[in-house]
DNA sequence: TGCAACACTGACTGACCAGTCAATCGGGAG
DNA sequence: CTCCCGATTGACTGGTCAGTCAGTGTTGCA
């Protein structure tokens, strides 16, 4: 593939991406996407087989980045309050950097599992793994209590993060960046303080 | 209207509420909700003026419960902790009763904003106003540390209970009236833990 | 210069489906 | 019994849109 070519490839997944967070995935016609992209309609199936490839792209380029965050942050040598800190940075400060694939990401993958998700649950459940691992070695430390299952305290921890996001997407937009500063805080004191050993 | 016809029109709204959640929204056809009813095809549009109407029927009836329900527990004499319970354990057990009505109003309605929600925002958001006025009366009191918004406390709150319903939905399936307890313990003692003054 | 090979175009097709409507049914009032 | 009106039927229409394809530009290599 030219440079030219890779070019146009990413031309037309910024567009798409700018679509789908304007639109939504169902809504939008490809032929938006070909519009905004200034390109021709053909064009988007030289590079991509379908509409849903292209959010298969978009999620997946960006939910492997997360992944890999997550499994940083296991990595270190921190405390596990400062390793969850880690990744409500990193899913926050995702959004503060570009909230349209983030918006994308959690409005028609994350929470749209029923229609299109479907295919990414497993994909979608290995961020859920990660975050009960890192709860699961702190209990083992003692660091965390152990009358909240890891699972269950995953689930706590992405949901307010994600609730977070979906409050700023759906009801404030973009946010500057003392407010995205405040809202870590606010999720690692709240979660952690009903995890942790008093 | 007769009796006969009211009964008609609660068939219609029952099997459009099996398709919804077998099928999805978007995904599912007119024909498939009159099918699954052992209705024709017109009669759908005797009783209702669009497909929209009939989620929107759905939703909006249940919707309107779950908000009284949470005045009901703001109104009571109970401690802030109890009174969060009491709505962990409304939404919970409206799981356990109806596991595909709550299905279709978290994924298609609360979950997906974008598209079909956008008309709901607002009835949406006055459950989480409701939650954050138990936060902040019990921030008054000194029963809460106040270094976490209500708004936030809210989000945590409601974004935890949904999300370990989504998990129920795509992943376990319906779940056993031990498990739906322990859900609604897990979720308070996390989320208090995390809001009480020590 | 010639000729692949790939980039790019956009009109067209086939399928799908929400919503309409004219026709039929059925039961209660007179 | 008959008339009326709401309940019920399902074939049909109009519009939409994902994906195809036959063709035209462009580039770079021999």
């Amino acid at each position: 593939m030219t440079a030219a070519a890779t070019d146009k490839r990413r031309v037309i997944l910024n567009a798409a991406l700018r679509v789908f967070a304007r639109q939504g995935f169902h809504t939008c016609r490809v032929s938006d996407i070909a519009d905004e992209a200034g390109v021709a309609y053909g064009l988007v199936y030289h590079y991509f087989s379908s509409k849903e490839e292209i959010l298969d792209t978009l999620f997946l380029d960006r939910w492997d980045v997360m992944l890999a965050a997550i499994a940083d942050a296991d990595a270190s040598d921190r405390s596990p309050r400062e390793k969850l800190h880690a990744i409500a940075a990193f899913i926050v400060d995702s959004y503060g950097r570009d909230p349209e694939l983030m918006k994308v990401i959690i409005v028609e993958v994350t929470r749209a599992a029923n229609t299109f998700g479907r295919t990414h649950l497993a994909k979608i459940r290995e961020a859920y793994a990660g975050i009960a691992a890192i709860v699961s070695a702190a209990q083992r430390d003692g660091a965390f209590r152990d009358d909240i299952t890891p699972e269950f305290a995953a689930q706590a921890f992405y949901g307010s993060v994600e609730q977070v996001l979906t409050g700023w997407i759906f009801e404030t937009g973009p946010v500057d960046a003392s407010e995205l500063e405040r809202a870590k805080t606010q999720i690692v004191q709240t979660i952690c303080r009903g995890l942790e050993r008093t």
